[in-house]
DNA sequence: TTTTAGTGGTTGTAAATGCAACCAAATAAA
DNA sequence: TTTATTTGGTTGCATTTACAACCACTAAAA
């Protein structure tokens, strides 16, 4: 047994999970008062430009951003209807559809990126140098785990 | 102007927030599965612990965990109506109450207790040694900003 | 003291999330 | 081929969260 390490590991997640907190309170807010749409919307978009092409299946989008199914159903519902993106049929697999950004989607991306990253870069950015922001990276990536548990 | 320093800055927050999405995840599962009760009862019933005797004030639990005034307002509705935490007058100021918790709900938090660590320590733990724990540990600590902006 | 402004907490309502059930197409098994 | 299983996606419903307005009280200003 080792009580030690199972302590300091939860104090580093108790601290991980308060920092998570705080930041999005701050960078949600941040889009908010820009007139801006919330967090997800970027990362949806995010994704999506980077298949600007072909654009993505709906689980892939999932699998990327860690979120389930059903909200991200959704989720590409509320993006659609503002015509950010658009929804094709899939020719491979009758089932499901392949979503794309739309040149609105865009630009909406790219209004929102200056407001994002600057909130990031005040209440996170300036508090560490350069080589925490590496360590931090380095320690994070080893969380990165074996993913599929999502999107069940 | 600092790019390279902006782009490790956004690089980390993403992977700080990916990394919090998948470990919130895992421990909620972990907890329902167990039949227990959601993790921020449990952040709630620990904080109301560690003042068994005199409670505390809700806006300080909202200072606490993070948690804004509506929100933890029916929190601790959930939370009294399960009979973990009881509310009462509060003396010193009438317009608030005084949050305590109840034997049951320090029953329940040790019960919670066992099932939380071990997630975390299955999903979060394993991963990192020693040394890497108190590094995250570190830098996190340097994101605990004045905090204060939630609870508005 | 009276007025004004701020604070702790609650509540109505809208929006988002989680869950389970579902449909339709694809894949595997018989 | 027929049947059974899995998978991509949607939907109904209950729970939770977010926002704004509100009430009651406190603290500060006039």
């Amino acid at each position: 047994m080792n009580k030690k390490i199972d302590k300091e590991a939860v104090q580093a997640w108790i601290q991980l999970h308060r920092a998570h907190r705080l930041l999005i309170e701050r960078v949600e807010s941040s889009l908010k008062s820009g007139g801006l749409p919330p967090l997800a919307w970027y990362d949806v978009l995010l994704e999506l430009n980077r298949e600007k092409s072909i654009g993505l299946r709906q689980y892939e989008i999932g699998e990327k951003i860690l979120l389930s199914k059903h909200n991200l159903s959704r989720l590409i519902d509320r993006l659609e209807k503002n015509h950010l993106v658009a929804r094709y049929a899939c020719t491979e697999d009758g089932r499901g559809n392949r979503v794309k950004i739309t040149g609105e989607g865009i630009k909406k991306m790219k209004k929102m990126w200056p407001v994002y990253s600057q909130s990031i870069q005040e209440n996170f950015g300036v508090k560490l140098d350069s080589s925490e922001l590496l360590k931090l990276r380095q320690v994070l990536k080893k969380l990165q785990f074996e993913t599929k548990t999502l999107n069940k």
